[in-house]
DNA sequence: TACATCACTCTACGCGCGTTGACCGTTGCA
DNA sequence: TGCAACGGTCAACGCGCGTAGAGTGATGTA
């Protein structure tokens, strides 16, 4: 009996692996996210993983995807840097279709090498580099660098490691007392 | 023959595989460092390693201990608390002899939930209130937390992640650059 | 209707890990 | 000097992992 095409089906499932993996790798990171953990979520055969992303970094390369867009900060004015910036974190993380992402590439960049690279080379270096092209005056590119550091610091303590009151603050509280210590660096 | 009392020999291997512990936990995190590269560095039989320290939880722990004391930042006046701070960070990376600990420890804070919990409730939440009880006005406790943030991100990016150039900057830099941007929270 | 193709599952392999218990040689006490 | 205690090693176990290849049944095509 014909039930749903074999693109379909193969769609269906892949987007199942896909966000399990996303969940997991985002919940646990690369090391203690097992490939069975993933299939088990998605409902599916191990070795279906498998077939589907060839290997374990490939799986996790292809959940971690952060969304390389960072055209808030390109658009910004060097005075709307600051709020741009905050923008730009809070869309990835709060708003983002797939924001399991976003965490999940914060989660092992610490621990595990591509994600590194990642992190420093794609998600920090641009925005660093997008930064201090708008910045007049000395050390523009210490300036833009810390700038990058303090937002990773607030991602890390908001999303991931969840210190309170800064995981449960609201975005304009963020807003309102971020915006002024950004500021020092961009001014 | 006698060459060395049991106390000196004894004493001998667990400082030889807690330094290794120390390095393999800082370069590549919990998961990744194993109990028989850790021996292998130390010189030692893999077995050993939990003869002395029971299991790689225990190892962990007692290679990761992130020195408790803030004092300089108890002892900070409202206006020198943001210098203080910086002075800390940099004691504990920079100066400290167990110096690869606190590396270890941030490591592996978003991966290891042992780890992340200490990070958490004894490193960032002391300091925080140690900030926090010096602030006057609105949201204290939120501008401290968003302090220790900014913190905890500068310590990832110059020690962990390695961004340039705030990896190679001078401490006078850190300190010229950071402290009003500190101070943007302390105010 | 017959056959090729595909998504998918089953079973199992090999590996490296943390961990264990038996063993060995030195140390130090009686 | 004899013997218990101890630091240290050796060989191996069991487990869970990533991964591979053969098999199965539905799907699409001629």
């Amino acid at each position: 009996m014909y039930v749903t095409s074999r693109d379909e089906r193969r769609h269906r499932s892949e987007t199942a692996i896909l966000a399990a993996a996303r969940e997991l790798f985002a919940e646990v990171g690369f090391e203690r996210a097992t490939i069975r953990a993933v299939a088990a979520q998605a409902n599916v055969d191990p070795a279906l993983v498998m077939q589907h992303f060839g290997n374990k970094e490939a799986l996790f390369a292809a959940a971690t995807q952060w969304p390389g867009e960072h055209q808030r900060i390109l658009d910004a004015t060097p005075d709307s840097l600051a709020a741009a910036a905050l923008d730009d974190l809070l869309a990835h993380f709060e708003e983002a279709d797939d924001r399991g992402g976003a965490v999940a590439l914060m989660r092992s960049c610490l621990t595990h090498p591509t994600a590194m690279q990642v992190m420093r080379d794609q998600v920090m270096c641009e925005r660093q580099a997008a930064v201090a092209g708008k910045l007049t005056g000395e050390d523009a590119e210490l300036r833009a660098g810390l700038f990058a550091a303090c937002m990773v610091g607030l991602g890390m303590a908001r999303y991931l490691i969840r210190l309170e009151p800064v995981a449960s603050a609201s975005q304009e509280d963020l807003h309102r007392l971020m915006e002024p210590v950004l500021k020092a660096l961009t001014e």
